[in-house]
DNA sequence: ACGTGCTTGTGAAAGCACGCACAAAGTGGG
DNA sequence: CCCACTTTGTGCGTGCTTTCACAAGCACGT
């Protein structure tokens, strides 16, 4: 499930506060869900709650991180190092939550050789070589848009299944790999959305309300 | 619906292409969808698409940037100018979209002052006066996540309602104001668990292939 | 030992999104 | 003028997701 990052935020936030246990309403509510939905995505990961009490944290914190993979470590390799590809490589939030950036590439000769959060930048040559010696098995791009398909198909023949795509482009993978997209510009283009709609509404009512008033 | 500016920008791609129509199939898989679900969503719009031939590109653009508002322009205030408030700052993506970085924000005495993406970065303190002073409809936070909850706060007080949140907490606002939230921590852990399931999978695939061979 | 009060886990209903498949509608060639 | 071909717009079935509502279960005070 796509919400269990969510829960376990929310969850890493009450062991920090040092709360032990934690009912259903209780983490729904910190994680901005329907209290029922977040018992049977619980209970999809088995039994982990106590009827009367609640789920203990810290049992909870661990049989999510379980499920999703994070007590192992993936190395992570990010393509394209222009303004966004620094602030991921300098973001350091990942290191504490079994993400490791294991290499930073880009095609640019000025840029390769430059170092960026403690690693040197490396040719986009060398895609291969490092996801090899690294064992490197998600693969971002930060990219230009007319580099991303090029990088993505570089990715997959070199054994990387997952990655995630900044550039606004659709990238085209086989089946099997996994692409996750993240783009800012369209985010902004959905609140507008939403935003145009309250006005629209807002105008409209207006209107009637005026219509009505003559 | 949130599909529409990925068909927007295929659309456009499709217009730098000097391409002048194009059928539901054609731009359904640039944009990487059913070519049902497409029609169905334009056709909420309005029929915009004669039959036997497909939908005018240039036409199309219109009438989807008119129902996602892109004909007005939006003014965007950026708070918490870190690596990430930086990328963003220059991103330049925006401009062309009907977006406009209106103000840069942040906390620290150090940081006020400098000029980022040609904008001079402002004291936080300000936040009220600017999103009064340049119109501001869109607030993005891009502050650690100790401080998001208490710039979403002073943003609805202050009239915004529309928030693109990239600090990793779940952020509290009042009925009708509209949050997104972007965190690239959950996407990693998104990928880092479809990608453990392949690999339990393929253990277990493997497991019984041996044990019927024993 | 027993009842009271809370909380989990889940069956059942409602809602929604997706995609197939086809009728309606337009184009172009003969 | 008609026919074959293409493509849109949409009715309908299907499966998933969400939500409600409640029985089962546990703790605690008496």
């Amino acid at each position: 499930m796509a919400r269990l990052p969510i829960y376990l935020r929310a969850l890493q936030a009450l062991q920090d506060r040092g709360i032990l246990t934690v009912s259903s309403e209780h983490l729904a509510s910190a994680a901005g869900v329907n209290s029922a939905k977040l018992r049977k995505d619980l209970s999809h990961l088995g039994s982990y709650g106590t009827r009367g009490v609640g789920y203990e944290v810290e049992y909870l914190v661990y049989q999510i991180s379980r499920e999703l993979g994070l007590t192992q470590d993936w190395a992570v390799a990010i393509v394209g190092i222009g303004n966004l590809g620094r602030a991921l490589a300098n973001y350091g939030g990942f290191g504490t939550r079994g993400f490791r950036i294991a290499a930073l590439l880009d095609a640019d000769p000025a840029m390769v050789g430059q170092s960026v959060a403690s690693l040197d930048v490396r040719h986009i040559d060398n895609l291969e070589a490092v996801v090899r010696s690294e064992g490197v098995s998600i693969g971002v791009i930060t990219t230009p848009a007319a580099a991303a398909q090029g990088v993505a198909t570089r990715f997959v023949e070199a054994g990387v299944a997952s990655i995630l795509n900044f550039a606004p482009v659709v990238l085209n993978v086989p089946d099997g790999v996994d692409v996750r997209k993240v783009d800012l510009s369209i985010e902004l283009q959905i609140l507008a959305f939403h935003a145009q709609r309250r006005a629209d509404g807002d105008g409209r009512n207006a209107e009637r309300a005026g219509l009505e008033l003559t």
